[in-house]
RNA sequence: GCGCCCAUAGCUCAGUUGGAUAGAGCGCUUGACUACGAAUCAAGAGGUCGGGUGUUCGAAUCACCCUGGGCGCACCA
C-alpha cells in the first residue's frame, strides 16, 4: 500500500468558499460597527433537505442573535449586506424562515467543482485529516475455541471498514487480532477435544460439563487423530488435554483466518495472549500497578483498585487459584499498545462487554497512560431473519449460524453491506432472503447496479466513438439541468461524508450516502438520455456519469465491497 | 438493586452534533420499455419522534423522572 502521507489531495469541498465569504462579511460588519461580535461561532453550513432552501444554508445569524441582542433576521440582513461575492460563485442569497441565510451557487461553480472532482482521479474522497496520526484498531479477537458466527462477523466487518475509513483519511492504521489462547476457555477446549479424540480411539472419557458441544470439535479431533493416531491415549491425561487443546486451538485459529479472509479482511498482526504471558508482560504490568499503589490482596485474590478512577467496584487481577484473570492480561496488552506509540487505540467489542470499558480506562489511568487515546466501538447483536422469522440460535448447544455459512449463502459483498447498514450500537436484523435477491429491493445490488450501469453506458458509447478520454475533455458547462447540478452537489459531499464517518467511527454513513447517490443517478438516467444526438452534451454527461461511478466505487472500496462493471 | 445501550410511518432504519413543513427503503395502490441494462423509474397514501416535566428564539436531538426492550455487575473470556 502506498504511503498514506503522500499524494493526498487537499480537500476543497463546496463549503470552504462560502465559509470564507461569510467570515469576510462578518469581519467587515464588525469593523464598520454594525456587528458587536469579534469572535464568530463555529460556522455551520448545512445542505438543506428542501430544494427551495438552496444549496447551502447557514444558521450564523441565529447563533449570533443573542450576543447581538437583535432579532436573527436583522443580523442576517447585516451579514448579507456585507457579502462580497468577488468571484461570482453565488446565484442567489436569501434570508428565510427565522433567519437562515440560504445560498444558491451559480452553475459555473458546480462546473468548476466537477472538474476538480474529475481531476482528483481515484484519490477522490481521500483526505489528509489523519496524516501523521498512527492508529491501532483491534477487532474480532474471538477465542480460537470455535468457528466465527454472525455476531463476530459484524464486529469483523465494522472493524475492517473503520480501518479503511481511517486509512482513507490519511491515518496510518494497524489492524490487530488479540488471540485469547491462554486460560480456562482453552483448557475447556482441550478437555472437550480430548473426550472426542478418546471416542475415536474407542475409549470412554466423560465429556466435560460446559464443554464445547459443537460438531466442529469432533472434526478437529478427527483431524488430529488422522495425523497422529491414538498415541495421546497412552500419555498422562493432563498432558494429552494440554496438547490437544493447543492443537485444536491452532486448527481453529487457522479456520478463523480463512473465515475472515472470505470476507476480504486481513490483519496486520495476531497477538497471542500466551506469548504476552510468557514474555512477562502481564507480570511487569501488575508490578507497575502495584508500585503505583493500586493493587491489594483480599479474599485470597489480588485486586486492582479501579474505584480510585470512578469504576463502581474493584476488579480482580489474580484469581484465588493464582491464575491471572482475563482482565489482567488484557490490561497488559493495552499497555503494550501504548508502548508501541499509537496516537489512537480503538477496540471493537461486542456490546455484552460494555461493562469492561470503565475498568480498562481506570487501569490505563493507573498506569499513567492517557485514557482519552483509548476508544471502544460497541457492536450490538445481529438477528438473522429467514422467511420473515428470526433464525434460532442456541449458543450452549453449539447450534449457531457461522460466518462461513452466511457468506456461502449470500456472498461476501451482501454480508458486508448488510452488516454495515446500521449504526453499530443498534441491534441489526439481517434478512437473508433479501440479501440474496438480485432486485432493486436489495440495497447492495441497487448500489452496485448504478456502478455497472455507468460501465454499460460506456460500452454503448464506444460504439459511437466516445470514451473516457472524450469525457475527460468534455465541457461541463453543457450540464444545465437541475438534476445534473444536484448530482455534482451530491458528489461534492463525498469527502466530508468520509471524514465525518472516520471522525465519528460510523461506517454506516458511507452506506447511506451510496444508496442516496445511486438513487439520484438511477433517477437521472431514467429521465435524461446520456448518449443523445448532441455530441458535446453527451460527452459532458459522460463526464458526470464517470465521476458518479468513480465515487460509488470509492465508497464501496472503503466498505470492502466490490464494484462490478457487469452483473 | 446499580450501571450502560436502545425506543422515529404497518416493517427495517436515517436524521449532518439544537434549526425551517421529521426523511429513505420495504410493503400497499396506480402508472412508464421501438432509446444508453425495466436488476430501473414516476405518482399516491402512511407520524402524538414510547410518555411526562424542564432548559430557550427553536428539542427527535440536551437535562431529570417514568414505561417498555436488550446487555452487564471477579475466580467465563
Amino acid at each position: 500500500m502506498a504511503s498514506p502521507r503522500r499524494g493526498l489531495p487537499v480537500r476543497r469541498g463546496m463549503k470552504k468558499p462560502l465559509e470564507a465569504l461569510l467570515r469576510d462579511a462578518c469581519e467587515r460588519a464588525t469593523k464598520g460597527g454594525e456587528l458587536l461580535t469579534t469572535t464568530l461561532p463555529p460556522l455551520l453550513l448545512t445542505v438543506p433537505k428542501e430544494a427551495e432552501h438552496g444549496d447551502l444554508a447557514s444558521n450564523l445569524a441565529l447563533a449570533l442573535a443573542r450576543s447581538e441582542k437583535r432579532p436573527p433576521r436583522a443580523v442576517a440582513e447585516t451579514i448579507v449586506r456585507h457579502l462580497d461575492d468577488r468571484d461570482g460563485i453565488l446565484a442567489s442569497v436569501e434570508i428565510a424562515g427565522p433567519g437562515f441565510i440560504n445560498v444558491r451557487f451559480a452553475p459555473a461553480y458546480w462546473w468548476k467543482l466537477l472538474r476538480e472532482i474529475d481531476a482528483a482521479g481515484d484519490a477522490y474522497g481521500r483526505s489528509a485529516i489523519g496524516v501523521g496520526r498512527r492508529v491501532q484498531i483491534e477487532f474480532v479477537s474471538a477465542n480460537p475455541t470455535g468457528p466465527l458466527h454472525v455476531g463476530h462477523a459484524r464486529g469483523a466487518v465494522t472493524g475492517d471498514a473503520l480501518a479503511s475509513l481511517l486509512a482513507a483519511t490519511g491515518h496510518e492504521v494497524a489492524r490487530e487480532y488479540y488471540v485469547n489462547d491462554a486460560g480456562n476457555q482453552m483448557a475447556m477446549l482441550g478437555a472437550s477435544t480430548y473426550a472426542r479424540y478418546a471416542e475415536l480411539c474407542g475409549h470412554d472419557v466423560p465429556f466435560p460439563e460446559n464443554g464445547y458441544q459443537g460438531d466442529y470439535v469432533r472434526d478437529v479431533a478427527a483431524t488430529i487423530h488422522a495425523s497422529e493416531g491414538a498415541r495421546w491415549m497412552d500419555v498422562d491425561a493432563a498432558e494429552a488435554r494440554a496438547y490437544l487443546g493447543d492443537a485444536a486451538g491452532a486448527i481453529l485459529l487457522e479456520a478463523i483466518r480463512d473465515d475472515v479472509a472470505a470476507l476480504a479482511i486481513r490483519f496486520d498482526r495476531y497477538v497471542s495472549e500466551r506469548q504476552l504471558r510468557a514474555e512477562g508482560t502481564v507480570d511487569t504490568t501488575l508490578a507497575t500497578l502495584d508500585a503505583a499503589g493500586y493493587v491489594y490482596d483480599a479474599e485470597g485474590a489480588r485486586w486492582f483498585r479501579s474505584t480510585a478512577f470512578g469504576d463502581d467496584k474493584d476488579r480482580p487481577l489474580v484469581k484465588t487459584g493464582g491464575e491471572f484473570t482475563y482482565f489482567a492480561a488484557d490490561v497488559a496488552y493495552h499497555r503494550a499498545k501504548y508502548g508501541a506509540g499509537y496516537d489512537r487505540i480503538i477496540d471493537v467489542w461486542g456490546a455484552d462487554h460494555h461493562g469492561h470499558v470503565p475498568r480498562m480506562r481506570a487501569a490505563l489511568a493507573a498506569l499513567g497512560l492517557d485514557p482519552a487515546r483509548f476508544e471502544v466501538v460497541l457492536v450490538q447483536i445481529v438477528n438473522l431473519i429467514r422467511g420473515g422469522e428470526p433464525v434460532r440460535m442456541g449458543k450452549r448447544s453449539g447450534d449457531f449460524v457461522t460466518l462461513r455459512e452466511v457468506v456461502a449463502e449470500v456472498g461476501a459483498d451482501a454480508t458486508r453491506f448488510f452488516l454495515l447498514m446500521r449504526k453499530s450500537d443498534a441491534q441489526l436484523d439481517f434478512d437473508l432472503d433479501l440479501a440474496k435477491q438480485r432486485t432493486a429491493e436489495n440495497p447492495v445490488f441497487y448500489v452496485q447496479y448504478a456502478h455497472a450501469r455507468v460501465a454499460s453506458i460506456f460500452r454503448a458509447a464506444a460504439a459511437v466513438g466516445l470514451d473516457l478520454d472524450a469525457a475527460a475533455a468534455a465541457d461541463p458547462a453543457r450540464l444545465t439541468e437541475g438534476e445534473e447540478l444536484a448530482l455534482v452537489r451530491r458528489l461534492a459531499q463525498f469527502p466530508e461524508i468520509v471524514e465525518g464517518a472516520a471522525l465519528e467511527l460510523e461506517p454506516h454513513r458511507v452506506v447511506f450516502f451510496l444508496m442516496e447517490l445511486a438513487a439520484e443517478f438511477h433517477r437521472y438516467y431514467n429521465r435524461s438520455r446520456i448518449l443523445g444526438d448532441d455530441r458535446d452534451l453527451a460527452t459532458a454527461r459522460l463526464l458526470l456519469a464517470v465521476n458518479v461511478q468513480k465515487t460509488i466505487r470509492a465508497g464501496l472500496t472503503i466498505l470492502g465491497i466490490s464494484a462490478p462493471d457487469t452483473m
